[in-house]
DNA sequence: GGCTTCACG
DNA sequence: ACGTACGTGAAGCCT
């Protein structure tokens, strides 16, 4: 049958400027919506393979339908800037590519599709229609299809829509669909529907009387009560909002059928591919006949070939890569870990190979290495220990790389890279070869190929793109080759490392838990008065706020908020609430923490936690599987947990940390007077700052207001706001803003160098710590306030919290580096941002000690004194 | 998978 | 008028 696919061009641009990342072409022009649309539409061309394409846009003047709705509710919201100026260039490409663009003034895209459809349908074809809005299902038949994409993590799925899956999903016909929104409402259309009958209330009284006229034909059957008085009140209402929620088929469009074929020679015509090339929409070029033909990769499988062919073959690639002087390697692993095999890249000639038997990707490494080529990685920390890579080697990290060029990027795997510095679209590790870790038995050998010769393929061609971003930036070049390059050797050596856990001991306090967490779960359910899920958010704010009646449970989107700061106002309201919050806090223990942790312990009885090095926005390191730098601290009960912790034998932990390191690095960066002052005399910070704001002397501040004190330090550190503070403090805003005037009174600098943060920032479009790690913030020029006051705030914290990663991981590079160079067995294990754990030798702990104090102070110089304190212990309970 | 909650710095 | 403190990761529920 021939099909005619119908596309809702502003609902599907909006889904891409919302659903992807900012990003421009290098005239500046915006272009993420355009991408996002063409994704999904070409993902829809490739399946469907439609004769005939229109797309319906909104014409920007108010329509027939907002003028109506004027009245209740006022205009509507006006578009970004930055989305605003795609409109023109997806409609130029789309005429370029001669698909057929309908607009009409006081014509909805809506009505338009709706109108195409019935065209559609009446003359035999199969219709699809693509749009992210589900109003459009009232239009769906067994002929019609509706296609709504949802993104999910980043991947694209499409639920599709004939009437009887409405008829499925929604209990209603798709014709009944469209009296269940003129009860309900949208308060995104500006449809004001009944009030207090919401999405359940309707679809009860649709699936009942199937339109409102039926429903008001039967009001006496309606129990009394608000609702009831609700639909007699505001019945005109109901009838008007069902007309405007009504989406018109019978409009005059001028548009026939035969219109809007299409052919595949108008669709990848040379003034689309020209379009596409200016947009540096370069993913889509591959589809255009007119591409400029890159040149075939020569892939060559080294075990393929017979002994003396895989001396000349190895020869080959030798001559090949010290002509070019570089290699681009990707090894791969099965599931116990162990190499398989890589493809190693090298212009255009990719060789592959099987670590079988008769040559090994490791020898070849060093080989290349003897011949002083460089070899580019992408993760280059996960290969270290298979390919016995050295600090002094010839290797260049890609994604590390790529993370210091733009921290806030999703991935820095291959199709990352590929995408973000070649401008070339590859199916990710997932799609190739599944999600497991491969076994060399089970994998499709053609993907597998395919896999790592695009992943090769990417290290060698984005490392002259990248290595040259980094190395044209002194500061970018220095954190490279002084900061991240050397990280990755000790953050891998802290892999390896690990950390030992007391299992018997976990497991016990683990029993201890259980046992409490089975009587309080039985005094919940009585003073509940019956057996729920408390684990469920839902179902305890229905019996607090609900069963209980409960002081109002305040907000959130999807129902009552239960969190402890809710609960911990409402405790002496009702005995339950306390119990509850013992429950939380001591489930939160037993599955994150016992259970969880349990379930990571390595055979050598050891946790092995992942260091990345390429996750945060700001430059801080972070742990995973399991995160070992959230370890409980702040309370009694979950601060036991840590004398499980242990070290090994002979073995104590030296533990160090930073004092105040961010608003020193804000001291330091500020240059205000009386806050390096303050530090410089090893002062109180907090008990200075209460003195200043309070205007009292040192020995007349009180603990209450060092502790409002230090929460403005906090604020400060944070990207001060009043509301922010006063939440905090639980005081006026007013009050918040009084603390906020006199701190930056006292410390007028610091104010200087806030503000100054954010008009750079505003500026330059990023912001950087004091060693030039940059973070670009893109919030800052949304035309949302709420993103805006955001991208502020990032503005603020980012340069402090950054320069404090940066300086610590020096410290690491520095404390790694003293202990190899001293040959002591002490080694480094854990890093928490400003903390560093070594587990010593007991016949090193006094030299560990004081080197640990000294790398730590003297790593960096600033106009402030930087303080480690040294604590040892036998357990990660009392090293701290 | 999105949302909520809560553990840490 | 808007509606938040900055940076993370894991677990559990629910659609």
């Amino acid at each position: 049958m021939k099909k005619l696919l119908l596309i809702d061009g502003n609902s599907i641009m909006n889904r891409g400027y919302y659903g992807l990342p900012e990003m421009t072409n290098h005239s500046g022009l915006h272009t993420n919506a355009v991408l996002g649309f063409l994704n999904i539409i070409f993902k829809i061309i490739d399946e469907e393979k439609p004769g005939n394409i229109a797309v319906a846009f909104d014409l920007h003047a108010p329509t027939f339908r907002h003028k109506m709705f004027e009245a209740y509710k006022g205009t509507r919201k006006s578009m970004d800037p930055e989305l605003r100026e795609q409109f023109p260039e997806i409609k130029k490409l789309l005429k370029a590519m001669g698909v057929t663009i309908i607009e009409r003034e006081g014509l909805e895209a809506d009505d338009i599709i709706g109108t195409m459809s019935v065209i559609g349908e009446n003359a035999g074809y199969s219709v699809t229609v693509l749009s992210g809005d589900r109003d459009l299902l009232q239009l769906a038949t067994d002929k019609v299809l509706i296609r709504i994409p949802k993104t999910k993590a980043g991947k694209t799925t499409i639920e599709d829509y004939y009437a009887s899956d409405v008829m499925e999903a929604y209990k209603v016909t798709p014709k009944e669909f469209i009296d269940l929104k003129g009860l309900m409402g949208d308060t995104s259309d500006n449809i004001p529907g009944v009030p207090k009958v919401g999405p359940k209330t309707a679809e009860g009284f649709i699936t009942k009387y199937h339109s409102i006229e039926g429903l008001y034909e039967h009001l006496d059957e309606i129990k009394a009560g608000v609702t009831k008085q609700n639909l007699i009140e505001y019945k005109e209402q109901a009838f008007l909002s069902r007309t405007l929620a009504t989406i018109k088929l019978d409009c005059e469009l001028g548009v026939s059928i035969e219109d809007t074929a299409i052919s595949d020679e108008r669709m990848f015509s040379a003034e689309a591919y020209d379009i596409l090339n200016e947009l540096e929409l370069k993913s889509f070029l591959g589809r255009f006949s007119f591409e400029e033909k890159k040149d075939e990769s020569r892939e060559m499988l080294l075990t393929d070939v017979n002994a003396d062919g895989l001396d000349s073959a190895l020869e080959k690639l030798i001559g090949l890569a010290a002509k070019s002087g570089h290699a681009g390697l990707f090894p791969v692993t099965d599931s116990d870990g162990s190499l398989i095999g890589s493809a190693i890249c090298i212009e255009a000639d990719i060789f592959i190979i099987r670590d079988m038997g008769a040559v090994s990707t490791g020898q070849i490494y060093r080989r290349l290495q003897d011949e002083n080529i460089t070899v580019s990685f992408i993760g280059l920390k996960e290969y270290i220990n298979l390919l016995d890579i050295d600090e002094e080697d010839e290797v260049f990290d890609i994604g590390v790389a790529a993370y210091l060029i733009n921290p806030l990027r999703n991935g820095y795997e291959y199709n990352d890279i590929a995408r973000d510095f070649l401008g070339e679209s590859y199916p990710d590790r997932k799609e190739m070869i599944g999600k497991e870790p491969v076994n060399i038995f089970m994998f499709d050998e053609e993907k597998f190929r395919k896999y790592i010769s695009y992943a090769s393929s990417t290290a060698y061609r984005a490392y002259d793109k990248i290595s040259e971003e980094i190395f044209a930036d002194e500061k970018l070049a220095g954190l490279y080759t002084d900061i991240e390059f050397p990280l990755i050797f000790v953050l891998d050596s802290m892999e390896k490392a690990g950390i030992a856990v007391n299992r018997e001991e976990l497991v016990s306090f683990g029993e201890g838990l259980k046992e409490r967490i089975e009587v309080l779960k039985n005094m919940i359910y009585e003073g509940a008065g019956e057996e729920f899920n408390i684990n469920s958010t839902k179902k305890l704010g229905e019996i607090l706020f609900e069963k209980l009646g409960l002081p109002n449970g305040k907000k959130t989107k999807t129902g009552y908020s239960t969190n402890a700061e809710v609960l911990e106002k409402l405790k002496n309201e009702h005995p339950i609430i306390s119990l509850i919050l013992e429950y939380r806090q001591l489930s939160k223990l037993l599955s994150t923490y016992v259970e969880g942790l349990l379930s990571c312990v390595a055979s050598d009885g050891r946790i092995h936690s992942h260091f990345n090095q390429t996750v945060t926005a700001t430059g801080r390191i972070s742990s995973t599987e399991p995160n070992l730098q959230n370890i409980p601290m702040r309370t009694g009960i979950g601060r036991e947990l840590r004398k499980a912790f242990v070290p090994k034998e002979n073995c104590v932990f030296v533990d160090a940390d930073y004092s105040q390191i961010e608003l020193k690095c804000m001291a330091h960066m500020s240059g205000d007077e009386k806050l390096i002052g303050a530090f410089q005399s090893g002062r109180d910070i907090h008990a200075m700052t209460a003195s200043e704001v309070f205007g009292v002397s040192q020995e007349d501040v009180t603990s209450d207001m060092r502790r409002k004190a230090k929460a403005v330090n906090f604020g400060i550190i944070y990207g001060i706001s009043a509301f922010g503070l006063g939440q905090d403090l639980d005081i006026s805003r007013k009050e918040a803003q009084d603390y906020i005037d006199k701190y930056f009174e006292t410390y007028p600098r610091v104010k200087v160098y806030l503000d100054a943060l954010i008009a750079s920032a505003k500026k330059s479009g990023s912001v950087s710590t004091l060693f030039g790690r940059k973070r670009p913030v893109p919030e800052l020029s949304s035309s949302n306030f709420m993103q805006r006051s955001f991208g502020e705030r990032i503005a603020m914290n980012s340069p402090i919290q950054g320069t404090a990663a940066d300086i610590i991981k020096l410290a690491m590079i520095s404390v790694y580096e003293e202990l190899a160079k001293r040959g002591l067995k002490s080694r480094l294990i854990l890093q928490i941002h400003d903390e560093l754990l070594i587990e010593a030798y007991k016949d090193e702990v006094e030299e560990v000690s004081q080197l640990l104090k000294e790398c730590m102070e003297k790593v960096v110089t600033l106009s402030v004194p930087l303080t480690a304190d040294v604590h040892e212990g036998t357990s990660l309970y009392d090293a701290k």
